[in-house]
RNA sequence: GCAGGGGUGGCGGAGUGGUUUAACGCGCAAGCCUGGAAAGCUUGUGUUCUUCGGAACGCGCGAGUUCAAAUCUCGUCCCCUGCGCCA
């Protein structure tokens, strides 16, 4: 959520962001929310002004009450006042109240080194990394992964409906392989785990998710007010709600794990038969809070971190700077980290690093101390490793000719050394 | 789930309808002092609006009573204690 007062002074910069985001439609959205934006401090000086009044009648009652003298035309004076004040403060509220769903609607101001783009295709390659390898005839992952017996989509599809699946065996342990790989790695980095809450209230969502997550993304709980969690990065945001936090903390760096739950109603289907696009996968995050003046190097430092582990498992990949219709509302600038798939013969998005700036930290009121200043700080996300998409490149990846997977180096300490899956019959 | 107690600033903690409308302490920051530091001293330290004089709001959140609410009433969320239930 941008802050109220940025948006009064720099609407241009809003505008310019808006056009870019191919957000056209949302103009009117600013040029409406200024305009009561205007209305309310209108009323809120009339009110105040009021309000004013009653407390200048309300002392002289106090002291002639505490003298036993008679109030009385006071206390009918300030009886007139309160419907006025009761007036004045409704339409306080009402504004107020059409002022915040503008607020949640307007997207984070781009960064400068955001391309401009109309879509997907404009985004920038900025490095590419290993060999990504042709293979006629390769398997599809999922009719793989049924035929050694490590997934189940059959009966996971019945019981749960499509995209869901049980893992077993080989395919089950490198999941947990893949989570403890990347844990390590982030603690190495000094990252401090989190294991977050998996459901979290509307309130703390909102203005730290896109509007449309709540519709499309997220699945509700019957009956409260409480939402799955689509990622770890939304409890790790809220998890310092409304603290001020002193700067020499700074930066909280977080691993986040946690299961992701996802409805994904919208442009992609589901999979039906596979480890892709599913409602249901765990992953570990990175997030950070710090310092305004930091940010954009923390940025590089966590593309820097996911990097590291796709090289850790070998798997090719190319990293692309999104351009300016990709970007989410709520971040400034986003890489995505695709990798290879052999069966697809294309890059497919497996990570997502974003600086959020000031947007999640202002929502939830998460600001820093220095000397006298208070300000907000900033938030980023950045994807660890997810597993259910990683099992899949990792089984395209290293198909051998005979129908077995080579497992990376990196995860054979985490799989009791097994260097190939399945284990050959002798 | 039931009963009782509670939620006050960055933290601890006063205040139970009306005396400048959050005392006092700690922490933090700036300044003085110092060769430098510590200690000490002084000042500052919730949010918003503002015509920059001030003003309004603020005691978990939301309603209500009243001329006036941290204080009374109702709802709601959370915490503590005890009992119950449960993997």
């Amino acid at each position: 959520m941008l802050e109220l007062s940025f948006i009064r002074n720099n609407s241009d910069e809003i505008k310019n962001t808006l056009k870019k985001r191919l957000q056209n439609d949302k103009l009117e959205i600013l040029n409406s929310l200024l305009k009561e934006d205007k209305k309310w401090r209108e009323n809120r000086q009339k009110a105040d002004k009021l309000r004013h009044k009653r407390n200048v009648l309300t002392e002289q009652i106090n002291r002639l009450v505490n003298k036993k003298q008679n109030a009385a035309t006071q206390i009918s004076e300030a009886k007139k006042l309160a419907q006025q004040i009761k007036n004045a403060e409704e339409t306080e509220k009402k504004t107020i109240k059409k002022i915040k769903p503008h607020l949640l609607n307007l997207p984070n101001i781009l960064h400068k080194s955001v391309p401009t783009g109309k879509s997907e295709k404009d985004n920038v390659q900025l490095k590419k990394w290993g060999e990504p390898v042709k293979k006629n005839k390769i398997s599809h992952h999922g009719e793989f992964a049924e035929k050694n017996k490590w997934a189940n989509f059959k009966t996971a599809s019945k019981i749960s409906g499509a995209g869901f699946y049980f893992l077993s065996k080989e395919l089950a342990l490198m999941e947990h392989a893949l989570i403890r790989l990347a844990l390590d790695h982030l603690i190495s980095k000094n990252f401090s785990l989190v294991n977050p809450p998996l459901m979290m209230r509307k309130n703390f969502y909102e203005g730290i998710v896109d509007l449309e997550a709540f519709e499309n993304v997220m699945y509700k709980i019957e009956g409260s007010d409480l939402f799955l969690i689509p990622t770890s990065e939304h409890p790790l945001a809220a998890m310092h709600f409304n603290e001020i936090i002193n700067s020499k903390e700074l930066p909280l760096k977080y691993a986040g794990f946690s299961p992701c739950f996802r409805k994904e109603i919208g442009k992609h289907s589901i999979d039906e038969r596979g480890l892709f696009r599913v409602h249901q996968f765990y992953k570990i995050e990175q997030f950070v809070f710090c310092l305004p003046q930091d940010s954009w190097k923390m940025h590089e430092q966590l593309l820097q971190n996911t990097e590291e582990l796709i090289k850790k498992l070998k798997i090719p990949y190319r990293v692309m700077n999104l351009c300016s219709a990709d970007v989410g509302n709520v971040a400034s600038k986003t890489f995505d980290v695709e990798a290879w798939s052999p069966r697809e013969n294309k890059y497919i998005e497996i990570a997502s690093v974003s600086n959020c700036t000031d947007y999640q930290a202002n929502a939830l009121k998460i600001r820093y101390r220095k000397g006298k200043e208070k300000e907000i700080l900033h938030t980023l996300n950045a994807t660890a490793i997810p597993t259910s998409r990683t099992l899949r490149l990792i089984i395209e990846n290293f198909q051998t000719d005979n129908q077995t997977i080579r497992v990376p180096k990196a995860l054979q300490e985490h799989m009791n050394g097994l260097k190939e899956i399945p284990l050959k019959k002798k």
